[in-house]
DNA sequence: ATGTGTGAATGGATTCACAGCG
DNA sequence: CGCTGTGAATCCATTCACACAT
């Protein structure tokens, strides 16, 4: 699609399939980390989780050389490497424009708030939530504080959980305020300059390819 | 990844890369459709949505032939393939185990109980939500009648919303109990039968992708 | 011996380019 | 002449296979 293209100009990254192994490894070596080992092999790691090793070791191979030959990877080694090529070295604030049934869950879904991410604020148009925080003390604003709440708390991703109709003007003020990094849970394609992530979390969308599957399996 | 070519083994249908961007054209379509013109071209589709006309042709013409030359495509008839295409002309029963947030967020979410899917139940391990219902009249029944609730009520997809440690096993009962297609936010790959499809709609993951590319860009 | 790292081979997906229909 | 439908060309992703390090 066109605009992967265009955000390869502005970024000489490893595509976006790519990213989203390297997080899955990420997830996987923090979960045989607590078992104690110290080091685990591609095979090994594919047998546990049903990956491909090969492909384990092709993707890891984009960003240097650390297995030790007849051995396998240091387990702590490469779990510090992917958090940084994931960029997740840093802390990234979050806000998320729309504070209904979805986007309240979302800022209090269990242990996103540590590590990398920080979800700062929450963004409605309803007075009667404005002022009022979230179970796990996220504050709401109303969304006209949107440029205001983004500079003052040096927000670098949004999280759109509004209305359709209202998802592409919260794009466009998310990208003037500066935000880099959009995910979008609104049954739209929002349209944004090329140098903007977004990433589609749609629901209804990803429902119809499950039907896409189930209505041929039978 | 290694599960895609098993499920090509059962399932001879288009890849997943391709259903994703006939749901997306379904949607464009529809939104044009209540303009009322009659044709529309692959050209024309792709400057309003920002996609890509040759690729608009392709993915159409695997099902057919079905675009006037000189003219474009009718969109009444195209949205009506596109449907039968997707398996949207039957009506799919959906489960959600989890009533957390997250899970009644999904249950009550607009404009999802119409036309193709319908949530027919929340399942959840804590007494107090039992025999509740949603906002939207969703009844919430005890997690040990997974089983029973799937049969009596003739459903076909499950989605995942409870915590990680327990998605595995509420994986396997879906799959026991007959289920085909699985939606899963929790923050693990479940292990499944060949014959299964999985999406993952893991929050977290996608936040990790997103910050590769927030990290890159600047 | 074992398992990495990587070129080479294969297989898909995207884009190009144009013949042919309306 | 415009736009579809589609082979051919290109580009990217995956898999294979093996030289080489430990």
């Amino acid at each position: 699609m066109r605009e992967d293209k265009e955000i390869k100009k502005h970024c000489p990254c490893v595509s976006e399939i790519i990213t989203r192994r390297l997080s899955l490894y990420l997830r996987c070596l923090l979960m045989v980390n607590r078992e104690g080992d110290e080091y685990i092999s591609s095979r090994e790691l594919a047998k546990r989780f049903h990956l491909n090793a090969d492909q384990i070791r092709k993707d890891l191979s984009y960003f240097g050389t650390f297995g030790k030959r007849g051995v396998g990877y240091n387990i702590e080694a490469i779990v510090v490497k992917l958090k940084e090529v994931l960029g997740l070295t840093h802390v990234y604030n979050v806000v998320i424009a729309g504070a209904g049934n979805l986007g309240i869950a979302l800022a209090d879904y269990p242990r996103i708030n540590r590590d990398s991410f920080k979800i700062v604020a929450l963004l409605d148009r309803d007075n009667r939530k404005v002022g009022t925080k979230t179970k796990t003390g996220i504050p709401i604003y109303h969304i006209s504080e949107l440029e205001e709440k983004i500079e003052e708390l040096n927000v670098r991703m949004g999280i759109i959980t509004v209305p359709v109709d209202a998802a592409q003007n919260i794009a466009d003020r998310f990208v003037e305020s500066g935000i880099r990094g959009i995910m979008n849970f609104a049954p739209v394609r929002i349209q944004v300059p090329p140098y903007i992530k977004t990433i589609s979390a749609d629901f209804k969308s990803q429902l119809e390819v499950l039907a896409y599957y189930v209505s041929k399996l039978m």
